[in-house]
DNA sequence: GAAGTTACTTGCCTTAAGGCAAGTTTTCAA
DNA sequence: TTGAAAACTTGCCTTAAGGCAAGTAACTTC
């Protein structure tokens, strides 16, 4: 019933594999259709999820309500409102079901339970929460330092599945353009 | 000998007096010059510090070699690389000193033996970096979704101090345009 | 399978910010 | 205290990206 995805996600140097059995065990698959929030602004998330399959989106609302896509979420990867869940706060970010999606879910008492029994869990979320800032910090320098069609190159090879299912403007809103900036970098890219 | 400021920085809801002391004993005051450097790419981070008095800021390369400012540091701060310290690996960033600076260091081993007899450290380790977590999402939100001038006066509006330190050309970087495109925002805003 | 919506492209013009270079002011070290 | 370097300003021109609008294409949905 559990898959290797969900395994793999929490493969860790001190983790063993009883340790990772009882962690995915504790999880309960759910499934969206395209277009469910996973999570809505103002919400206090309670939990998390770990993509099987399926493809989502998270974006939040600019000073102007514009809709901005701040992370696209592909299978294997955790699907997570860190803020939200850490500081019992409401969040702000949406996450959306691009297409339908088959997700791992746990409930955030549940993974703190486990946190206290598992050193090496623990070891693991520091580890995964530095990943996540390191990306994060990554995706600031690149913006400032990087032009949008360097940053179209890079997305386009890092998170190739997206391009096929995401529409371009919530592409363009992630690299920080317009769908019409978009759509002529693309246009340039293919007459080369 | 210990500052309130360091005992400001571990304030946390589960966190007892007893356990800042245990924590506050372990950190050594030390002693900077201006252009002094914290960390320097390329080397793996074994300690972090505290900002008692001073400015401090850190820097990256970018792709073609610029110098990027990635963050400014001032009194109370926690001054660290996550990355490289919970990951062990070699670092990109430097930090520098802006101003003689007098900082509260502890290595990483003292700390980590803290972790694991404080519980409440673990939970304010997790609520730190689900803090900074935040704080950087939001950098690139609003450097996608804010114009120069924008930034500019909210850079101001939350850490003014680095204004009097600084030179325009390294808080240019952290805002993402160049030192000209600054000094004409500048004059702009005098203007008014 | 027709109507409506959403997605995408393209043209024309504007704008925010950058590039370069010259000039001034400030800082700092010898 | 003076000379050199760094910091900052300003003018002139360029450029990347945006704004708007018209048009086509694609996909729902009934």
């Amino acid at each position: 019933m559990y898959s290797d995805k969900l395994r793999l996600v929490y493969q860790y140097p001190t983790m063993s594999y009883a340790d990772i059995d009882r962690i995915i065990e504790r999880h309960e698959k759910v499934s969206f259709k395209k277009g469910d929030l996973l999570l809505r602004e103002g919400q206090i998330s309670d939990c998390y999820y770990i993509l099987e399959e399926g493809i989502a989106r998270s974006f939040v609302h600019d000073y102007e309500g514009n809709d901005i896509s701040t992370n696209f979420f592909c299978p294997g990867e955790v699907v997570i409102e860190v803020a939200s869940i850490f500081h019992h706060i409401p969040t702000q970010e949406n996450i959306i079901c691009i297409t339908d999606c088959v997700l791992w879910k746990i409930k955030i008492e549940q993974f703190q339970g486990l946190f206290e029994t598992i050193p090496a869990l623990a070891e693991w979320g520091r580890a995964w929460m530095a990943y996540q800032l390191l990306i994060t910090k990554k995706r600031a320098i690149d913006i400032i330092s990087l032009s949008a069609i360097d940053r179209y190159k890079q997305l386009l090879a890092e998170k190739p599945l997206i391009f096929q299912q995401a529409p371009l403007k919530h592409i363009a809103t992630f690299l920080g353009i317009t769908d019409t900036s978009l759509s002529r970098i693309r246009k340039e890219l293919v007459s080369k």
